[in-house]
DNA sequence: ATCATAATAGACCGATTAGTCAATCTACCC
DNA sequence: GGGTAGATTGACTAATCGGTCTATTATGAT
């Protein structure tokens, strides 16, 4: 699986993810990339037919590579509470390790530059949080709220624990933090009678 | 105030915000700035020294019109709930009239194109913020985890709730989704016994 | 009317861009 | 060793970029 072949491609993706977070998409030209990767310019279109099937590339294998984090360890057995915890713990040290990753989403779930269609594939991943959610509010664990914004709070207020862990780089153990930002978000989202 | 100067320099600044949104920063050359604007190339650098001149004017503009509005009718001597939702109402519903300057701060709000000493001046404006979340702290109102995490996580949830009006447009009345969504923001970073 | 200053215009320039292409190199099969 | 398909190279190109410059017009004070 590692040849010759198989490294400068993934050179170029490599490189591609530490200068698209840094500068942008259009503010990277593809020779600054080519040249830090260490290779030709005709190596990354021989790989990608354009900049912009790059970036694509890119957003698709990392969103897949998070769905798979994300999805550590669930146990559909399992009540909600433990799965939204367990998503929330596996999201928050996701992002603590691949913080180049984290960021890459962030500035890019949105941007124009990627095709709707790889957005909607890449959204597509995650259904399994909404339906874990969707049966905690049926369960009547959750508050009968709509879907999307029980779903949408979720997602942002995770988020937001890691761009503040990000912040801080390490200069205080994650594990602590983890456990009361899942006692805010969960009594947030929780109804009232049903946290354990 | 409107004379044929003003109304020029405002129709870049509008126009810039539009295709920046759209577009990315390096994705929009000046020339299709002016074009769309209806000026010349020239006019543009007349008014801004150079393109970075003209976002980083674009981003202090809007995050001072921001500051404004989430201030508005805010009384120091309410009590800190009153305050809180009051900010949370001011938020949403600037985001959700202004749906291109609030695309504009969350794409731009981190971004490398802006000096940081932009982003600073940009950030001392909602101190004021802070300082009531550390005085419902103090007073046992909210929950006593640190101050960055109960701020990082009302900024994100108020944020979400935006972002889902914004990608709903108009298909239902904000009033009633801006009260669910202060419950939820609420019952997540208050202390147990003080929510009323 | 005169003059100074600011506003506006758009042709123009050197630098840079995404992407091409013809040539070479490498690995492996027969 | 001869042949073939894919990997790799980097000089090259047409187009585009941010920004300059000079010229012209509008405004307003005296």
């Amino acid at each position: 699986m590692t040849g010759p072949h198989t490294d400068k491609r993934q050179a170029i993706l490599d490189t591609a993810l530490d200068l698209f977070c840094e500068r942008g998409f259009h503010g990277t030209p593809t020779s600054m990339i080519t040249r830090e990767a260490g290779v030709a310019t005709g190596t990354l279109f021989h790989y990608f037919r354009t900049k912009e099937a790059l970036i694509e590339t890119l957003y698709l294998d990392i969103k897949g590579e998070m769905r798979e984090a994300l999805y550590a360890h669930i146990e559909t057995k399992d009540p909600i509470r433990a799965q939204i915890q367990r998503i929330c713990a596996n999201y928050i040290r996701w992002g603590a390790e691949n913080p180049r990753k984290f960021q890459f989403m962030e500035q890019f779930c949105n941007a124009p530059q990627i095709s709707a269609h790889a957005h909607e594939e890449g959204m597509a991943q995650f259904t399994f949080v909404h339906d874990i959610v969707r049966r905690g509010i049926d369960e009547g664990v959750l508050k009968p709220h709509p879907l999307g914004l029980q779903f949408a709070m979720f997602g942002a207020s995770t988020a937001a624990v890691v761009r503040l862990i990000l912040s801080r780089a390490g200069r205080e153990a994650i594990d602590p933090l983890m456990d009361e930002a899942f006692d805010l978000i969960w009594d947030g989202i929780a109804a009232p009678a049903a946290d354990q």
